[in-house]
DNA sequence: TGTTAAAGCGTAATAATGACATTAAGTAAA
DNA sequence: TTTACTTAATGTCATTATTACGCTTTAACA
């Protein structure tokens, strides 16, 4: 099971990445994603749901499994041979992976850190070029996955700060989508859905007409996420 | 793996079921989704075309992964284990199953019976009620994950006859989300789409005015399929 | 030749979308 | 204290999509 966990900073889409063996910074990429064998008393949900836990020291976090990826050669390139041969005790068994996302807050990742912690690191979406194994294969397929999933489920709970603005909620479709949207189409439309409760408070300190900060409805926002429709392009 | 292969018969959808082995007709429910072990050379994709193949005779049919199951208790309902003891090599091994589903003509089934055809039944999707270890739950997540991508991407085009009439393509679309659609509507709907081309050819020998067939312009119709957006709601 | 049944056209009211520009409210610097 | 700067926030119009209908057409068949 490996897991894409996707973070937010106000700016850019991230990915958490964890730091291999250190005997093994020789081989070609150092990070991987998170990810981990499925036990035996344990559902794929829950598994993902540890390793989640194990990373982040976090609960109760949206999770999607995205799809499951068995390519016979998966774990057959050169380079992954000898980090398999230290850690499996049967290095070159037939490996199937199920493949999770996770929406995370940044900044409570960073506060929370737990044992694994360290050794794991938020990367920016757009720079990563190399995994080790089908991991940039199970990432690119996350990517998408979560690109059309924002188009029909409302996102940002978990990716926002609890008190945000609309601008900031822009700017993370922006990120995902990867293009500009019409700042006033952007707020119709998301106002109109009736997931934002406007709050009576604004930004403060800033060096422009302070902003109005929203908190997410969060009863309207999971009946969205569950009953699933809901259109959200531009 | 397993499969879940749906069909159209023009008025309700269909799933194709294997009749397990004989010896067990005592077990509660003879019919199961259709599945297999995955071999150590094929991926999952060909994994799945492999069972639809041996089981329809048919290929290059749409196929699609919808989600992995992996509960441990999947597979240790009392009822299985008979037929377990007799057909696994270690029948109590914890398996993960990976969902595909398929949407086939059944005319075209039916027409080409295979090896293994004689031990599978098109059963009405509304009929059934109980199914072996996971499955009904597996056939549950395959029919969520079959109307939610109806929404967003077109089909029929293996489901339907080659040549098709707008009210069988609506029939095709009520069955599926279970609900009346107004013809005017649809009609207007799927036209505007431009992924049917109207033929030179009308039905005869029914009472009443005839109906136009229609194809499907294979190009539009993948090129929707593959980048995928569409909003077909109703 | 009239009855029956589905095909297929049309339209009017309403809702959603896309494209576009200006004013408002703060800080900071002159 | 005035001005410059920066981002927030709002409004409108033309176009397109949706919903909810009614009516005419074309065949078979009695």
């Amino acid at each position: 099971m490996d897991c894409v966990i996707f973070g937010f900073n106000g700016d850019q889409i991230h990915v958490l990445l964890i730091d291999r063996e250190n005997q093994l910074k020789n081989v070609i990429s150092e990070y991987a994603l998170p990810g981990n064998l499925i036990s035996d008393d344990e559902n794929l949900d829950m598994a993902a749901e540890r390793v989640l836990k194990e990373l982040t020291g976090l609960s109760d976090i949206y999770l999607e499994q995205f799809g499951a990826f068995g390519d016979p050669d998966r774990i057959k390139k050169k380079e992954d041979q000898p980090w398999l041969k230290a850690v499996r005790s049967i290095p070159n068994a037939r490996v199937v992976t199920v493949g999770y996302y996770s929406l995370i807050r940044m900044s409570n990742y960073e506060l929370n850190p737990s044992s694994f912690a360290k050794n794991a690191k938020w990367m920016p979406l757009n720079s990563i070029k190399k995994l080790p194994f089908d991991h940039l294969k199970i990432l690119n397929s996350s990517i998408e996955y979560l690109r059309s999933n924002t188009k029909i489920k409302p996102i940002g709970f978990n990716l926002l700060p609890e008190k945000f603005t609309l601008n900031q909620m822009q700017k993370l479709y922006e990120a995902i989508f990867d293009k500009k949207i019409d700042n006033r189409n952007f707020r119709r439309k998301i106002i109109n859905l009736n997931i934002l409760d406007k709050l009576d408070e604004k930004q403060s300190g800033v060096a422009h007409k302070p902003a109005n900060y929203y908190k997410f409805n969060e009863k309207r926002y999971l009946s969205y996420l569950k009953s699933g429709f809901f259109k959200f392009e531009f």
